[in-house]
DNA sequence: CCAGCGGATGTTTACGTAAACATTATGAGA
DNA sequence: TCTCATAATGTTTACGTAAACATCCGCTGG
């Protein structure tokens, strides 16, 4: 019986450093060639049973683990995704991002993170550089569209592209949920609640997220024949809610406000708090996003879910039938969002609509 | 001049599926070896500063990009670190890994994500088995020790672990906040403001974290020589806070409060409000974890300030001094906290200590 | 004037896997 | 009994990179 440490070389330098036991390793202890091992290894018929035994408990006695590497090489595939983000600060992103990691195990690939700490266009440039020595098959961008417009590094050749929170489906394959769907159901949902128009708390002028949001809002207004009032701008920060919110107390006509996230409707309710106006009685308050703190909040927010699982799941699978079929058509799959209503919407001037 | 696409092959099977120009194409396009344009592409001396500009103008032209699959091969090391943690659904791991994320990336690691959907023993076993394949050189668990503990699954050989928000020092190394610090730090705040005892709601009992601040908090008390009042049980979600504060509510002499995170007390802030109870006049709210819209509650919370990213920092820094010197030693390294002063707390029946 | 040195570059080889091809058994049908 | 097909297994080779070693060159110093 050879008495070498399992994974022992016969020639060669001394430490391999981090590497177990190799096929060869594995069909000399089987008695076997590798070629069987590795046929062993990927459940290709052709095999005795007995054979198949032998092999399995020689890989269990070395503790055999296959080399991605190697495997990577030979294969001329990496079986991961890379996902590109700026920051896991919104809560959105991180839905999705994990919607993305379990998906995308599920379909057998791993998921490498590539974050870019800074949004500025050189982090951009670095990420997607890094990128092209990366390994990985595709790549899923959740990031707003005009930084990586203005990305001067192009990305490498055969490394698909899905893109998640944007807009660009002319250029890239696009997953997103449908904010113009949902913006405009949280204005109707108000209007029918008798309010005779609905406030807008508007995220910041560089997001397209924000930007649908407040087109869709606008035109619902317009389309139920409702003045839309001047629009407030906010950075998606509580504390920009807050802002926002003790100029809007002051407006004693401002009855009904559509925030354009949830932590901008905190910051909100807590500003109209403090000024006396109470929610819902004097004012309505809706959000967007549907945080779970949301119904916790004071008092429980009605707002608009949205469903991030599905946008993860469906940007691997995108991604996963562009690398399977080389596929280069763009477009765009709209996720619907769902009205969540909750305590801080109530009856407007005018009365509920029957 | 050779007219065939760049990354052609004179050779062999026509479509190579996506991967560009190799080494030995750029060679034959700058006129060099393939050793020459290696020791360019990785920036080694003696290299002409005529040949290098030779070689890097052909790898322009041919867009090319190292290997990485291969380069791993010949290495032996992936340059890759895996993060095993189930979902992201806590403020906390996900502020880690972020940390984890960009530290990595400064260090010239990627990272991959191993996400377990579901916290149940095979999953955590199925997730460490999915390991074996991976393409990771070290891995950074941000998981609770016990299902750490009770994988049957063994790690592969020579793949270092660095283990976050736990406490297992004596088996793994371990970077975590210091829990019980802060959560000394919460009672003794309230105390110092004349509360005569401390209530706390706790997390749930198969949380260390949780047990850990209560622990702390179990013995701040005591050394301060208050009595420390019945252990009310929350789940981390802000509904518990919410149903725990409903019934905090009903005690006359509960005047101050630890939560042991910043979402319970959300939820417990709201239960109080509704039972006419106020904060921090009639009871004073202190959380943990210090989340961005704490600042934001009603009234804006006081809390512990978690330092994740400075774990996440802590984490890689070690698992790559791991790897570098195949460090086997194992110990803990606690990053303090910090008190944050808002408005949910105030001064107690006895009046603030001088 | 030549040995010898050192810098620049080329050649060989191995990393671990798996496709492609080659070889050896086994058994069925003529 | 002797093909010949087929299943089981072995052998060769290539994937792209980089370490190790080999070669070539010009120049210095004796």
């Amino acid at each position: 019986m050879d008495t070498r440490p399992a994974g022992g070389r016969t020639r060669g330098r001394a430490a391999r450093p981090r590497q177990g036991a190799s096929m060869a390793d594995v069909a000399q202890l089987a008695g076997v060639s590798s070629q069987t091992v590795s046929r062993v290894s990927n459940g290709f018929p052709g095999v005795t049973e007995e054979t198949r035994q032998q092999v399995m408990a020689a890989m269990r006695e070395l503790g055999y683990r296959p080399n991605s590497a190697a495997r990577a090489l030979k294969r001329g595939e990496f079986r991961t995704l890379g996902v590109i983000t700026f920051s896991l600060s919104t809560h959105g992103n991180i839905r999705t991002l994990e919607a993305i990691a379990t998906s995308a195990a599920r379909h057998g690939y791993a998921v490498t993170l590539l974050p870019v700490a800074v949004p500025t266009q050189d982090e951009v440039n670095g990420a997607f550089s890094r990128l092209g020595e990366l390994a990985v098959d595709a790549v899923i961008v959740i990031m707003e569209i005009h930084l990586l417009d203005a990305a001067t590094v192009s990305l490498p050749p055969g490394v698909q592209v899905v893109v998640a929170d944007s807009d660009a489906g002319d250029r890239y394959t696009v997953v997103d949920t449908d904010q113009a769907g949902g913006a405009r159901d949280a204005v109707r949902h108000l209007l029918d609640l008798g309010h005779h128009t609905v406030w807008h708390l508007a995220g910041p002028e560089d997001s397209f997220a924000a930007q649908r949001r407040a087109n869709a809002w606008h035109a619902a207004l317009t389309e139920a024949g409702a003045t839309p009032p001047p629009l407030v701008r906010g950075d998606w920060s509580a504390e920009s809610g807050y802002r926002a919110g003790l100029h809007l107390a002051d407006h004693p006509d401002c009855t009904a406000v559509f925030a354009a996230n949830d932590q901008m409707a905190l910051g909100l309710l807590r500003a109209l708090h403090e000024r006396g106006r109470r929610v819902p009685d004097d004012v309505s308050v809706i959000g967007f996003d549907d945080l779970p703190e949301s119904a916790s909040f004071l008092p429980p927010l009605t707002t608009i879910h949205q469903d991030f699982a599905e946008v993860g799941r469906l940007c691997v699978e995108g991604v996963i039938t562009k690398i399977r079929h080389g596929d280069t058509t763009h477009g765009t799959t709209l996720v619907p969002t769902r009205l969540v209503l909750r305590e801080s919407t109530g009856a407007g001037p005018a009365g509920p609509r029957p």
